[in-house]
DNA sequence: TGAATAGTGTCTGTGAGACAATATTAT
DNA sequence: ATAATATTGTCTCACAGACACTATTCA
């Protein structure tokens, strides 16, 4: 091995190629809620979480769906820097909350060749999105999430095409939290992504509770039955309205402003209020 | 664009290089507790985290520090297989924790070339480290761990040298606990490791909250005494003993082994159990 | 004997779960 | 008037923080 002086000297004389390479991607998954339209004019409108999907045009896994990404141009970007140009693609919005999930990199996920992907999760308010999004992309609400044995079935519908998928959880270790994923059924996506939708959930369902990422998922004024609904709709399951309101009191500022046209007793409007 | 018929038909044609390379690494944060020796022979030993780091004998970044790690072979291994190897080689141990951390990829990280590094936390029971280890590794003690203002200052020693490092923490979003991490002092430690230190120590410290990994750190048999200082020592304050009792009662099983000599009244020997 | 740790008992305050009760709207 | 949601009050239970107290060892 040839001898150096100086760490300048080795990097003048170094071949990048010397290591075997691979691309990398980044894959995100863009999650909202979403509102149902309603036959009871008294009832409010029930509230789903929502993803945003893309029909892959061309191969592999053509005519499947995809999370939005793209391939990482390892000379210029940044892992976050693709994710945010592949988020401004597809939804025309930057300035969102976006979060490194996981690097998954099955030597099959991709039967191209060797690709790793490195996940996103990003929380958007529906209400901002004006824009058009890429033909190809489609929002999909999450009608069913449910875990039972160890086995989740999701299934996600655009009101056009429904997607079903269901993956197994296998504990890592007795110590711990982590789950390993494996795809039982999947027909209609592509590559691995039912295990980072899967991932990209339990993260959101997980950090609800401890952070209030839920905010960047609602308009700025909201009423305390809307953002309960939202806290159900991610957690799965119900919660009681005065205890609910206790927990988030410290994190929401009343404004005078009022909701009314609902058939019922009109709510306050609130607003995020930071700090704790 | 050609059309292809099938999926097969496309990938026997595809074109590997077609997209920009890049190489990864796989760096591993391994972490176990230590006890230090002691001049008072009634007090217990005083219990420190301790991390493995090995010292660079080539550029860049020669003679200085950095975390055991690899380069990933694309080929053949995916980055959980490159972080058991790297372990194996360093400390002879399988079957160890080992809990993908975070995929850093500033690109200026490494000066040979773009370098995406996927980094790892091991956790070992430093009693089941009879083997000898890589002559270039060496065990550093956590010799000071401070937060003042968002500026983190850590301090390692193995007894032979010192290794100072400061990192400030930016809040990325205020409804998150996500930070941006930059390095502000550093003679001693390669690439961006420190970060990668930090980020694994938050980690660890969080989790020892609500899940059971600190029993990677124990021995098979440990008194209350002991586990209350490892908790201690991760999350960096002190804790009530009574309180403590109560919130590991049923993690843990009492034997009939008794632990004396200590100078005061002797105590019972504990097991971790699993299931809740 | 005394320094040091082991181990238990108990008071108190906080906060979540549960449920009851009242308020207010559109049709 | 009624269905539906909004909002508040209050009881209870679980549990963590705090502190007091007892137990037991070895130099």
């Amino acid at each position: 091995m040839k001898e150096y002086k100086n760490e300048k000297e080795f990097l003048e004389d170094y071949d990048v190629s010397q290591f075997a390479q691979l691309s990398m991607t980044a894959d995100i998954l863009v999650v909202s809620v979403s509102d149902q339209e309603n036959e009871n004019y008294r009832k409010t409108s029930k509230k789903m979480m929502s993803i945003l999907l893309v029909k892959r045009r061309g191969y592999p896994f053509k005519n499947k769906w995809c999370l939005p990404g793209g391939f990482l141009n390892p000379a210029k970007e940044t892992l976050d820097d693709c994710a945010m140009r592949v988020l401004k693609n597809e939804t025309n919005l930057s300035n969102i909350y976006l979060e490194q999930l996981y690097t998954f990199d099955d030597l099959k996920r991709d039967p191209r060749t060797r690709v790793v992907s490195t996940s996103y999760v990003a929380l958007i308010d529906k209400n901002k999105l004006t824009e058009i999004i890429n033909e190809n992309a489609s929002w999909f609400d999450i009608v069913s999430y449910e875990e039972k044995d160890d086995i989740v079935t999701i299934a996600l519908n655009n009101g056009d095409a429904q997607i079903d998928f269901s993956i197994k959880k296998v504990l890592r270790d007795k110590t711990t939290d982590l789950h390993s994923f494996s795809t039982l059924d999947n027909k209609y996506l592509a590559f691995d992504h039912p295990i980072v939708i899967l991932s990209g959930l339990e993260r959101i369902r997980n950090k609800i509770q401890y952070t209030d990422i839920v905010f960047n998922m609602m308009p700025e004024y909201f009423t305390l039955g809307e953002l309960q609904q939202v806290f159900e709709v991610i957690m799965g399951k119900k919660l009681l309205a005065p205890a609910f309101r206790r927990i988030i009191a410290n994190k929401v500022e009343k404004t005078n402003l009022m909701q009314t046209g609902g058939g019922h007793r009109p709510s306050a409007l609130f607003k995020y209020k930071k700090r704790n």
